[in-house]
RNA sequence: GCGACAGUGGCGUAGUUGGUAACGCGCGACCUUGCCAAGGUCGAGACCGCGGGUUCGAGCCCCGUCUGUCGCUCCA
């Protein structure tokens, strides 16, 4: 059986998880909609996360922080400073590059000293360097280049009626910074003494240059981040404490080792602010793609935050009795790329006859506590819906479940296989009479009979991870 | 943004030298069956991305445009 993008593309659009965004207008690039499953799968992933991020975690709460804030903040943090990339195209041969590593690889070449760091030049000065010792393009050696033009990786809007710089706000390009902002008031209100955590799962939007792979890469995504605070010098404790907590966390829901590895960046990769960090990547049918990053930011960011708000946002610790800036251990999820590797962990293609008869079928094995669908109730005939809908009703209060009557079935299993429902129920001629149902599991496709009035105490069970 | 390729019912495709759209799957109703995609009957659904041109006539030719896919530059 071979696994790819396309196959799993298809069925989550036939099915309905994702859906091509704005399709009746031709679509727009690299959005894409969530359907009727893959609601229920997005958010059941979240629901897990955030029970054992945020619910039985002794350490961490929550919050939910504007997508919209003071620009002061992105200040702060760097992103409008420093992480607009100033590009520029050869018009020869068309390849595009970093007008500042441009000048900084003619500049080392040729032994040349740089009158101040490359980072503090404009982009009209960038523009008259590489004019003035007329560069080539390192691609083909043509020296006919388009204008500089500055990519910002942050949306930029308006608040207000009025569009003008006064009123220019940004989508934020990360979770993490209303937490920082915020490091003061939760540890006010929820009374917690360091170490401790907070979480947050939200939106967040980054005009990358290349999106693509379904909703791998996507301009507006969804993060689950947890910001860590700890005493410093215990941060590459708690480092190694989540690095581990968040491994055994995809674990548990499915994903296998061997379709998983955590990568540590090597020092010359690591950003900035950060002392170490480690990738947990996922084994897509592209490749291997980051799903987590986790990584120790020191106190960079309060401390950013602290400068640039002249806030004091150091931490009084009763225990040692002084004051200090927090370090942080930030493991930051992507939700909808995680959705999109349990989506391919889960997807199988099965042959449920023999080799001399093949008899194939499409499963998702999900987690139980992932499946969009929990229980399909299917009564044998249509003459026998009305007990089938009570179960139905019935089993509905507690979970997702789907009534289907339609077409054999054999035909009706293999729907709800596709789809990954763990248990299907049937209901048949001889429940009208015994009050037992036919509980078929997904992946052994055993059966068994239960007495109906059981059902709820056998699926809360079955529902206990 | 540049380059390459593509755009026909929900999906996958066919459409001969241009003459007003076909097939499979899927979907719906009914009958049949009655525990792993059976069978039958009937049915809904595209004016061929959009605009213009050539022509008596274009899904098939030309121009433009939009959208998508892939590659490149980038990814805190």
């Amino acid at each position: 059986m071979e696994k790819t993008m396309d196959k799993i593309v298809a069925l989550a659009k036939a099915r309905g998880f994702v859906y091509p965004g704005s399709e009746i207008y031709g679509g727009l690039a690299n959005t894409w909609d969530y359907g009727n499953l893959g609601v229920e799968l997005k958010n059941n992933v979240k629901k897990a996360w955030w029970q054992k991020f945020v619910q039985e975690n002794p350490y961490n709460v929550g919050v939910d922080c504007a997508i919209l804030m003071n620009p002061q903040t992105w200040v702060a943090s760097g992103h409008l400073g420093g992480f607009s990339d100033p590009l520029m195209d050869c018009r020869q041969c068309h390849e595009r590059f970093r007008a500042d590593q441009v000048i900084e690889g003619f500049a080392s070449e040729n032994g040349l000293e740089l009158e101040k760091p490359i980072d503090a030049f404009t982009k009209e000065e960038m523009e008259a360097y590489v004019k003035e010792k007329n560069i080539a393009c390192p691609s083909c050696g043509g020296h006919d280049w388009t204008e500089i033009r500055q990519f910002n990786l942050m949306f930029k809007t308006f608040q207000g009626v009025t569009e003008d710089a006064k009123n220019t706000v940004y989508l934020r390009p990360e979770t993490a910074q209303g937490i920082f902002v915020n490091f003061k008031n939760v540890a006010r209100t929820s009374r917690k003494k360091i170490p401790f955590g907070i979480a947050q799962i939200g939106k967040s939007f980054r005009n990358e240059i290349t999106p693509g792979n379904s909703t791998f890469r996507t301009r507006e995504f969804e993060q689950m981040e947890l910001e860590f605070f700890c005493e410093p010098g215990t941060d590459l404790e708690w480092f190694q404490y989540w690095r581990g907590f968040c491994r055994d966390w995809l674990i548990s829901l499915g994903i296998k080792e061997d379709e998983m590895r955590l990568r540590d960046h090597d020092p010359a990769e690591l950003a900035f602010y950060s002392k170490g960090t480690t990738d947990i990547e996922f084994l897509f049918p592209f490749g291997w793609g980051e799903l987590w990053g986790i990584a120790d930011r020191t106190d960079y960011d309060l401390g950013r935050h602290q400068e640039t708000s002249k806030q004091d946002l150091t931490y009084f610790d009763d225990s040692k009795n002084e004051k200090y800036l927090p370090y942080v251990i930030e493991p930051s999820l992507g939700a909808d790329r995680v959705v999109l590797a349990f989506l391919c962990a889960a997807y199988d293609e099965e042959n449920i006859g023999t080799e001399d008869k093949p008899d194939m079928r499409t499963v998702l094995h999900f987690h139980p506590a992932l499946a969009p669908v929990k229980i399909g109730v299917l009564p044998l005939s249509k003459k026998l819906n009305e007990g089938a809908e009570k179960i139905y009703t019935e089993l509905s209060k507690y979970y997702n479940c789907e009534f289907d009557d339609r077409g054999n079935i054999g035909k009706r299993y293999r729907r709800q296989d596709e789809i990954g429902t763990p248990w299907c129920i049937t209901y048949d001629f001889d429940s009208e009479e015994d009050h037992k149902v036919t509980v078929r599991e997904r992946d052994t496709m055993e059966q068994e009979r239960i007495a109906i009035e059981d059902l709820p105490a056998y699926f809360a069970e079955k529902m206990r991870f």
